[in-house]
RNA sequence: GCCGGGGUGGCGGAAUCGGUAGACGCAGCGGACUCAAAAUCCGCCGCCGCAAGGUGUGAGGGUUCGAGUCCCUCCCCCGGCACCA
């Protein structure tokens, strides 16, 4: 055995073992109990960062793991490859998108290989290959025919510089990322996805979800939103045409309160307002330039200005002013609300500030009504009572929003409605690196789905990319079509989908990734049987991807694949990980924006405490900002390249790091310093058991009949064993397993072991300390289990079992406290009865306790004593 | 703004069901080994205090024999908010 532990060596040698013995590779084997691991797969970004070190650590550790347990285990891998991020590349560096993708796939892939995580790779999978995204574009033509994806307008940021479409993350501001220029939002037609339709089911699969993190289904849940309310209708006439105004309410119960409606900039009224009146043709015109992002409404400044129309209230036939308002939106609801000024916080400072009457029509015992000031039991629907509301007045919320309701209904101008806060998805994107839309545009047909046999819509991968606008429409040689109808020339959409749409059903493509004339085939009943049976990513997709893939697996099951079995639920056990944060820094431009730079690209000054002060470029040697810690990410541009954390202390150090630095849950600090820690343990655990191997290694002990010292360290043997089992399995929390780990080891070099039955106890700890470790750094355990049990394969050996026998213990050691403070420990024995204990500790406490009177004795069994006096 | 999470020594974190706060590791300090350094090993290490003891889990209050853990109010940090992935 080498005396010295150098990774280098090992590592490949490791690796290459498991790829001869096709270690990682899973079978499918439909009689034996599979265990389906499933990380997030990653966007091709450049290179692998902290964060997809972390998960697929995460991943790896649990893969490995139910291995040991005698699982058939998948563990697969693939690649997120559309999305923006390749376009911007694409214009920085004049590489094709698909060309940098694909050579980000390749440098990427290896990187994960190197990490020696116990992926099949056989099963690999890119999202931006025809062989994936034609099954994408054929369910799209299912759903399309199903209704399930319909065409409507929706808000875009418009770049009027550029004429491009910007994202979200590329508005600044309110300005263009590139341009600069303020950014309009503007309505285009796109296709949406109905999730609306289910809504219901997929709020009531959450209450199934047990093995997802509580906090992650309450965020679906509030997403969801689902809210019982009433829909009404303001009537209106207009150029001698009778219409209605509809709106949507929770607070029926006060719309007598009710004293002016406001419409989006949007809404006909609002437009029809605008055309006599150049005042609110321009706030129309204001309206266009702010966001539609959700934060931005919430946020911004609530404008408005009267139309000098009015409707009429549906109860009472009073004339109701229109309002529009900036913060009302076009596409969500009905484009219009009821504003009731005294009872909803937002209509109060919107009255106050317009000077717009307020009337108090709900009331709260010992409160008072108040003009100038809000309060919070304005709102209150349990303790309040409706008053100056006629009929309903004295009726509860409950009550008068039947009474109100069924008014309503009998003069059809409303009805009770339940509303869900979630909207229909969005899935066009005015980009080119996606997957097609199979539609073509007939002008007699209309939108005609692309027949099965004329798919996949390919995408054309070599491109020039310039910034403004799709290059797909510009290529006549993709846009001129035939209609599959008709057969006259047409044009073919040149809209791509959103990425989300890959990423939510990747998971059941893992079954059969291979499978050449279907989308599935039965391979799925197998693996996907009850769902994944763990799925691990970041926190920040609790809302958005997961909701999508439980969406996704219901759509599939719908439109139905014969002799295939989706479950309902994509994901049985969700492991949320936190993010690895890091310090962000920047430097302002004289315009205000900000350039993030690289920890790598600055040195960075710390204090005395290690606590960092200040930093500054090294390209020109002056300070830049030091911003707070954010979610590494190339947006903060403080991602720290795991390649030289692997370079100088191998894969193995770099997952020890990563698992023991905080609990997968919990967001990671990164830090240089604690990897040294991690390498010197490998170093420790090296020595130690090089130490035994070179006297010769022995039979492992299998009694528990052992002299007191050895005994109490096999029973810290067997104690660990069932820690680590239980935090692997059921806590999934890895910090403690190799804490429990490093203790063991540190009783273990405290005990003397030189004599026959000490070293075969040595064998037996070394032999399971070994395999303990094998899920998190598998490359060194490999290894060193090979010199301790010569001819046998680590890979392949099962996780070690605790011997019940070896916890037997005759003493216990009880904590005292007098009035909760804690005054010492005393020995008893582990069997005794409550009266023992209790005299035991009365003794103990004898001298605390003096003259004072006891007054109750608390027994908390096996941990302590309490005597209050 | 709304929804969700978090705040424990100089630092990362542990305390699993309300029962010894600070396991394990990092940094630091002292020592051994060495010509020396690195590596390694041994010891100390929340704060105040010579000690006895007191005190201490973001702040304030409450429940309890007992609170990091439960309840109320507040402060700060992080994630998400529908076109970043």
């Amino acid at each position: 055995m080498q005396e010295k532990y150098i990774h280098a060596d090992i590592e490949p040698a490791a690796q290459t073992i498991w790829r001869q013995n096709a270690a990682d590779c899973a079978i499918d084997a439909p009689d034996r109990p599979k265990y389906y691991c499933l990380s997030m797969f990653p966007y091709p970004s450049g290179k692998l960062h902290m964060g997809h070190v972390r998960n697929y650590t995460i991943g790896d550790v649990l893969a490995r793991f139910n291995r040991m347990l005698g699982k058939n285990v998948l563990q697969p891998m693939g690649w997120d490859a559309f999305g923006m991020p390749a376009e911007n590349a694409a214009l920085a560096n004049r590489i094709p998108p698909a060309a940098w993708t694909y050579q980000n796939i390749d440098h990427m892939k290896k990187q994960l290989q190197s990490l020696g995580f116990s992926i099949d790779w056989t099963r690999e999978l890119a999202t931006s290959k025809p062989e994936y995204y034609r099954w994408e574009q054929w369910l799209f033509t299912r759903l399309f025919a199903k209704g399930l994806i319909y065409k409507k307008l929706g808000a875009v940021n418009w770049d009027p510089v550029d004429e491009t479409v910007l994202a979200n993350e590329q508005v600044i501001d309110g300005r263009g990322w590139r341009s600069g220029a303020l950014v309009e939002k503007r309505e285009i037609p796109m296709y949406y996805m109905k999730i609306t339709a289910y809504a219901e089911e997929l709020l009531a699969g959450l209450e199934q979800l047990e093995g997802w993190p509580p906090e992650v289904r309450q965020m679906q849940k509030n997403w969801i939103g689902k809210s019982v309310g009433v829909r009404l209708a303001f009537p209106y006439e207009l150029d001698g045409r009778k219409d209605l105004l509809w709106t949507f309410t929770t607070r029926a119960d006060t719309l007598l309160g009710v004293t002016f409606v406001a419409v989006a900039a949007e809404h006909p009224l609002a437009i029809h307002a605008a055309k006599n009146n150049p005042e609110i043709a321009a706030f129309i015109e204001e309206c266009r330039l702010c966001g539609f992002a959700e934060a931005d409404l919430a946020t911004m400044e609530k404008k408005g200005m009267p139309t000098g129309l009015f409707v009429r209230h549906p109860l009472t036939n009073d004339a109701v002013p229109v309002w529009v308002g900036n913060y009302v939106l076009m596409g969500y609801g009905e484009g219009a609300v009821m504003a009731v000024p005294a009872h909803d916080e937002r209509d109060f400072a919107f009255a106050k500030k317009y000077g717009l009457p307020i009337r108090q029509v709900i009331s709260a015992a010992d409160e008072t009504f108040d003009l100038d000031e809000w309060q919070d039991w304005y709102a209150d629907k349990i303790h309040a009572v409706c008053v100056n509301s006629g009929k309903y007045d004295g009726l509860s919320h409950e009550a008068a929003v039947e009474e109100i309701a069924s008014d309503l209904a009998r003069l059809s101008l409303g009805e009770k409605k339940t509303q869900f806060r979630l909207r229909d998805w969005g899935i066009s994107r005015q980009r080119y690196w996606g997957c097609p839309i199979p539609i073509i545009h007939c002008e007699q047909c209309g939108d005609v789905p692309v027949p099965d046999d004329q798919l996949p819509v390919l995408l054309p991968e070599e491109v020039t990319i310039t910034g403004a606008g799709s290059p797909l429409a510009r290529m006549p040689e993709f846009f001129e079509a035939a209609c599959p109808k008709c057969g006259k020339s047409a044009r073919r959409e040149t809209d791509t989908l959103d990425t989300f749409v890959e990423s939510s059903w990747y998971f059941l493509r893992y079954a059969c990734p291979d499978k050449q004339d279907a989308m599935l085939d039965e391979r799925v009943n197998y693996w996907c049987k009850g769902g994944i049976d763990q799925y691990i990513g970041g926190i920040e997709h609790a809302i958005l991807h997961l909701l999508y893939a439980r969406f996704f697996t219901r759509l599939i099951r719908d439109v139905g694949l014969p002799g295939i079995e989706i479950p309902d639920e994509p994901f049985r056990n969700l492991l949320t990980q936190g993010m690895v944060v890091a310090p962000a820094f920047f430097r302002k431009t004289p315009d205000g924006k900000k350039t993030w730079f690289n920890p790598a690209e600055l040195t960075i000054k710390s204090d005395e405490r290690g606590r960092l002060t200040a930093a500054t470029l090294n390209a020109d040697g002056e300070p830049v900002e030091v911003g707070g810690m954010e979610k590494m990410s190339k947006s903060h541009n403080n991602g720290v390249d795991p390649q030289a954390l692997i370079d100088r202390y191998g894969a193995d150090t770099a997952r020890l790091f990563m698992m023991f630095a905080a609990p997968p849950l919990q967001s990671l600090e990164w830090s240089d310093a604690g990897v040294e820690g991690a390498y010197r343990f490998l170093r420790r655990l090296w020595r130690i058991v090089y130490e035994h191997v070179s006297q010769g290694v022995t039979r492992a002990n299998e009694t528990a009949d052992l002299p007191a010292p050895l005994k109490d360290l096999r029973r810290k043997l067997h104690q660990t064993i069932a820690k680590v089992n239980d935090d692997y399995g059921r806590r999934q929390q890895f910090n403690t397993a190799v804490a429990a780990v490093m203790e063991l080891l540190n009783a273990y070099e405290k005990t003397n072991l030189d004599t026959a039955e000490g070293r075969s106890l040595a064998q037996e700890i070394l032999e399971s300390v070994v395999l303990m470790l094998f899920p998190i750094v598998p490359h060194i355990a490999q290894t060193l289990h090979a010199e301790l049990k010569p001819g046998e394969d680590a890979a392949r050996a099962r996780f070690p079992v605790v011997d019940e026998a070896a916890l037997a213990q005759e003493t216990i050691s009880l904590v005292l406290q007098i009035n909760g403070k804690l005054r010492g420990n005393f020995q008893i024995g582990s069997d005794a009865d409550r009266e023992t204990i209790e005299s035991a500790a009365l003794a103990a406490a004898e001298n605390a306790i003096k003259e004072k009177a006891v007054k109750k004795i608390i027994v908390v069994p096996g941990r302590l004593v309490n005597i209050v006096v």
